[in-house]
RNA sequence: GCGCCCGUAGUUCAGUGGAUUAGAAUAUUUGAUUCCGAUUCAAAAGGUCGUAGGUUCGAUUCCUACCGGGCGCGCCA
């Protein structure tokens, strides 16, 4: 069943079509919800957009599309052409609130769209080194990335969540001798702590299990031994805490892919071989060069260094290879600022080996600067200083933290101020929408069940109109937050729906309504308004209590 | 020096495929509860959309330069 806007713009693309004989693409004609509701229901742009095409006047063209539509779609009531050339419709009542039952029968499906059908999207987020706690750094990404996911998963998209891990290469090695050094302090030796080694508190509580669960086995065995140990203890070790922080947090994944099987699979060696035979490559001062600067990078890239082992570079270009050999159409990646300079030679390697220019899409995650008292406070893993996710979520609270960084532009630099958190939990936008919901719940639990509506004639009030038209509009905002990475739209929508229940809750009585068919048809838009609220915060993975 | 991102109300941030009067929250001021939860509602006030040019009938939006802030520019990952 189509909504009102996509019944809109479908009359409206085939006027176009058939009254003025022109092709358009899809997405050209747009319906919108003007500000001031006294325009009317809906409006479009659309004659001012012709202008350019048919090189006529826009309020002529206005008038001859609502000659054409006045009649052609039962559920407009008036049109008119305003100002410029805008279209206002003002539509039937009947057809606006035909929503509203819609909604109660989808219940939780009410949203899903199928807008990305037939998309197999694979998209790559988080991806912290198994080398410490996750902390604030990551937990921007890491909401981002998971609410894209729950957004394309309900507009129809084939989409798998996948963490790289970084798994094997010299930070690996850093882990591994801190916590060989962490392990022998413990049995009072000192420790000879390398400055690019990991100084965390967590490598010493993993130090502590290690005495705990082996003694001092291994202070008396060869060190290349020890510290192979120590390596895959504390990589796995690592990532176990992780994996406990990113559940908690409400971050999800269905692969978790290791840089380690990569680097056993031979596709590293396989891909520089193939690079070999396309002349990509050369050697130059002892390492391996990848031609990188003729697809668009700025200098060449070393593929292998001097000493025989792999850059990040190489192991990561099989990773993405590996993906597209997956059968992944769409490669989205979420990669914190500082390595943005890294995006055009990832590009410029799937390039040059022949895959789509535009298979891999990076979305960059503008830093977070954590402040307290007016002063910020460094995120570096190694000096310990670190808040991480857990931590924050303690103190904030899951709802919040996500919250906060959804409403948020990716690309806006952020000052997350603790203390401001922590002393505004309470009116928290989040909160306001929760309340909204557990507002509505409670008028809904207090009937035995809600008497199905044929007619919803009598709900005209403005708040009662705003808030269907907003319900109607939901659908569309999914898939628009979905096409664009944009979860901050959903919160947007969010706040906005809030507001509208609680201007609906302070002027419509609802249980003692004046009749008992106006009771009736109120309690069917609260019903319809608490789905939608569920359904709204459940895609960014916030919890929508019943009571609070 | 080069590249990317940001600069919108006191503050935190939305917004725009150029278009009807640039929005919200918060803070400030004022009003509203005999009645479904006041964690609420209604209203006022608050803006040269960083600066200067350009394109246009029209620019906060597009282009250029500049100013300010952040981040990159390794045979680190």
């Amino acid at each position: 069943m189509l909504t009102v806007e996509e019944k809109l713009v479908k009359a409206l693309e085939e006027v176009v079509k058939e009254r003025f004989q022109v092709d358009v693409e899809e997405g050209f004609v747009m319906v919108e919800v003007p500000k001031d509701s006294s325009k009317g229901n809906y409006a479009t742009n659309l004659a001012m957009r012709l202008t350019k095409i048919l090189r006529r006047n826009p309020q002529e063209i206005g008038q001859e599309i609502r000659e054409a539509l006045l009649n052609k779609l039962d559920i407009i009531e008036d049109i008119e052409v305003a100002g410029p050339g805008f279209i206002n419709f003002q539509i039937k009542n009947t057809a606006m609130t035909e929503i509203i039952n819609t909604i109660i029968s989808q219940g939780d499906d009410y949203g899903k769209n199928q807008s990305g059908k037939g998309q197999r999207v694979l998209v790559e987020y988080v991806s912290a080194n198994p080398t410490g706690r996750l902390h604030l750094g990551h937990a921007r990404g890491a909401v981002w990335g998971d609410c894209c996911t729950r957004l394309y998963n309900a507009s129809g998209y084939d989409c798998l969540r996948e963490y790289y891990i970084n798994d094997a290469g010299h930070q690996i090695d850093m882990l591994g001798v801190s916590l060989y050094e962490r392990y022998k302090e413990l049995f009072g030796q000192t420790p000879d702590l390398p400055d690019d080694g990991y100084h965390g508190p967590d490598v010493i509580e993993i130090a502590k299990e290690l005495k705990e669960e082996f003694g001092d086995k291994y202070l008396n065995v060869d060190k290349q031994e020890a510290l192979a140990f120590f390596r895959n203890e504390g990589k796995a070790r690592e990532l176990k805490q992780i994996k406990i922080d990113l559940d908690y947090y409400r971050c999800e994944f269905d692969s978790w892919a290791s840089e380690t099987d990569l680097r056993n699979s031979g596709l590293i060696e396989s891909s520089i071989e193939k690079m070999k035979e396309m002349d990509l490559v050369y050697e130059a001062e002892d390492a391996l060069w990848m031609r990188t600067t003729k697809f668009g990078d700025d200098k060449d890239r070393v593929l292998v260094k001097n000493d025989g082992t792999y850059t990040y570079f190489a192991p990561d270009i099989a990773n993405h290879i590996n993906k597209i050999e997956r059968g992944y159409q769409k490669l989205i990646n979420f990669w914190g600022a500082d390595h943005h300079g890294y995006i055009t030679r990832v590009k410029a390697a799937l390039t040059a080996l022949g895959y789509p220019k535009d298979i891999l899409e990076v979305d960059i995650i503008q830093m977070v600067r954590l402040m307290e008292n007016g002063e910020e406070v460094k995120m570096s893993k190694r000096t310990g200083n670190a808040v991480t996710i857990r931590e924050l979520c303690d103190d904030i609270g899951v709802d919040s933290a996500r919250y906060f960084f959804l409403t948020k532009a990716l690309d806006t630099h952020l000052d997350f101020d603790l203390g401001v958190a922590r002393s505004k939990s309470n009116d928290n936008p989040v909160y306001y929408a929760q309340y909204a919901h557990a507002r509505s719940c409670k008028i809904l639990n207090s009937v035995e069940r809600i008497a199905e509506v044929q007619q919803f004639n009598l709900l005209t009030s403005n708040q009662e109109v705003d808030l269907i038209k907003h319900l109607s509009s939901f659908p569309e905002t999914v898939a628009n937050a979905a096409a664009d990475r944009a979860p901050n739209k959903m919160c947007n929508y969010i706040q906005k729906l809030a507001q509208f229940i609680h201007a609906y809750y302070a002027t419509s009585r609802i249980l003692n309504a004046d009749s008992e068919d106006l009771k009736n048809q109120r309690l069917s838009l609260l019903k319809a308004s608490q789905i939608t609220m569920h359904n709204a915060l459940s895609l960014l993975g916030i919890d929508a209590p019943q009571e609070m």
